[in-house]
DNA sequence: CTGAAAGCGCTTACAG
DNA sequence: CTGAAAGCGCTTACAG
């Protein structure tokens, strides 16, 4: 069973390929009404469907791209790519997704393979580790939009969330309820993690802002697995916080578990408020007070300057870092 | 800056397009050592990459296939994705993947993109509305994988949870901690999502098997948003059920929603498991018993079927089901 | 061991 | 208003 071709239905309907085209293409202004016709019906009977390849191979434009996270089951990273997939489906672009698991050498592969196979940009939460493929990248006009995170050796537009205000929002709520000891519980630190390292200087200067000395035993910064037994330590030490800030969703599940199997009441003995939204905030006991990132708002935003870079290969927003408002949902917890 | 052809690699390296094409594809058979090593370097030397699509036209392979789910925002279609997209990035597939919202005019455009592309095949969890589309596709003998919702008109392996086997091991352990009160509370019923379907008969079949007749005050379909209104009425209804089943996630957490409100305690007034394992589960309190399904096994199956399909067109495994085992988590909710 | 030629299924000046 | 021809960047028999 040979797949219909542009030929087939040019001898079927007693015109020529060009013809066809043509009318595929829907450039009918010289085009006889009955030729249009003809053709029309041709394709119809014969269930004629384009072969989107060759034309790609022909327009040098193939209607994809490709979005790079670090991995998909993180909620974020699923909203963004949700909102993408909603941009991206009302031009008729699809999207190839791929997990890089933060690990340079697997972006990399990815980035060549989606460039071999042609696609019209990528998005990405770079890992930090391609810098020249990304400057090289550049040196070309391939379109890229960063997510999530800034390299700053390149200059590449990126979406984000304003961190540090994220943690000003937290700290304030904290200060506000009256806690004074303020800790702050976060992953590890890596070079390249923009969020984690803007939210912990968030940290130190909303503290600043209110005159309130950094105590270096209320900052915890820990592989996850190592978290609960540090919080322990943090807690039960002398003169312990009296409120936690969560530096992302990961960290506030560990502090929950914590909590849940200290039977620390919260906010009793501890008020908590938790960076990034999380599914079950509302329904928990307490409702848990979080700051929120407007994770569709961006991710349609990365699609958006992609899809203009593609259009127009000249625009001049590279190096433009796009901020974005984070949100502070004051539940039980603080 | 025009892109390198390997037109260009064969003139500077002075050998003919074949042979840098050979080249290309491994075929080093016959070809000279030098010969090698010149082609080899003119590529490093011009930074040649081979353009997949010129390849793809010809080969007729794009090495890359579809996957529609219904929303990627789902957790376990999240789940099955990630596990589709490691078992593909193996094998060096790429996956396009597209958000049909349970619409089947969505999805039939989908479906008509996808294959316009070229894509090698299509792993889908389908709305039930395209039903004659998936027909044609079989009856070209292209590849597809069903996930999730079995379509009986049609002959498309289909790999999904067993269903029912989830409701039973849900009763099970309610009937096991002395429960006989036992309600269901669902999501609409849609004809052709079959977990909802198979859940319920699973209830339903569970009781019989321990002679409890069926009680439909105890039973409850609905929308998401009157399902609060709803268990409310039934939970206040005189002889109410004194534990529940959930029929899946979402669902579950209407019904934590509900407790929480009204301070329910549970289990002591209510006890609870729910199908579909959740992320809070094991630190909310109380935490969840839930019933899992192996998702990412299943993505992975889904993934390894459709891709034996595309390279051994003649596989018999048409219209078969695989059915994956679900797995109590016992914790304090019941 | 390597090259010339045809072809994959389109599009696009260009000619008439 | 429509067609012949070249070309997109590869691959693949086939010949030598």
């Amino acid at each position: 069973m040979k797949p219909i071709t542009i030929a087939d239905v040019a001898k079927h309907a007693g015109v020529s390929k060009s013809t066809v085209s043509q009318y595929l293409n829907q450039r009918y202004d010289y085009m006889g009404e009955k030729t249009k016709k003809r053709i029309e019906q041709t394709i119809e009977e014969l269930g004629y469907r384009p072969n989107i390849i060759a034309r790609s191979l022909k327009q040098k434009s193939t209607m994809t791209i490709g979005v790079i996270v670090a991995n998909i089951l993180h909620v974020f990273s699923t909203q963004v790519i949700r909102a993408i997939e909603d941009f991206c489906n009302e031009s008729n672009f699809h999207i190839i997704v791929c997990n890089a698991d933060d690990d340079p050498m697997k972006e990399k592969r990815y980035i060549e393979m989606l460039r071999a196979k042609q696609v019209d940009g990528i998005i990405a939460f770079p890992t930090g580790g391609n810098v020249e493929l990304y400057k090289g990248l550049i040196k070309v006009n391939y379109p890229v939009v960063f997510m999530d995170r800034i390299l700053p050796e390149v200059e590449i537009p990126t979406v984000l969330l304003d961190n540090e205000k994220a943690s000003l929002l937290a700290v304030d709520q904290l200060l506000k309820n009256g806690y004074k000891k303020i800790g702050m519980i976060a992953p590890p630190l890596s070079p390249y993690v923009t969020p984690r390292l803007e939210r912990i200087s968030g940290y130190k200067k909303a503290l600043q802002q209110h005159d309130i000395p950094f105590n270096p035993n209320y900052l915890i910064s820990s592989e996850i697995f190592e978290l609960e037994a540090k919080i322990n330590h943090m807690l039960t030490m002398a003169d312990p916080p009296e409120a936690l800030v969560a530096l992302n969703d990961r960290v506030l599940i560990e502090i929950l578990k914590y909590t849940k199997e200290q039977q620390i009441n919260i906010p009793g003995d501890l008020a908590l408020v938790g960076i990034d939204e999380v599914s079950f905030a509302s329904f928990y006991s307490p409702a848990l007070t979080t700051v929120a990132q407007p994770a569709f708002q961006m991710g349609k935003k990365a699609a958006e300057l992609l899809l203009n870079r593609i259009r127009d290969k000249d625009t001049d927003d590279f190096s433009k870092i796009y901020r974005f408002e984070p949100d502070l949902i004051k539940r039980e917890s603080c």
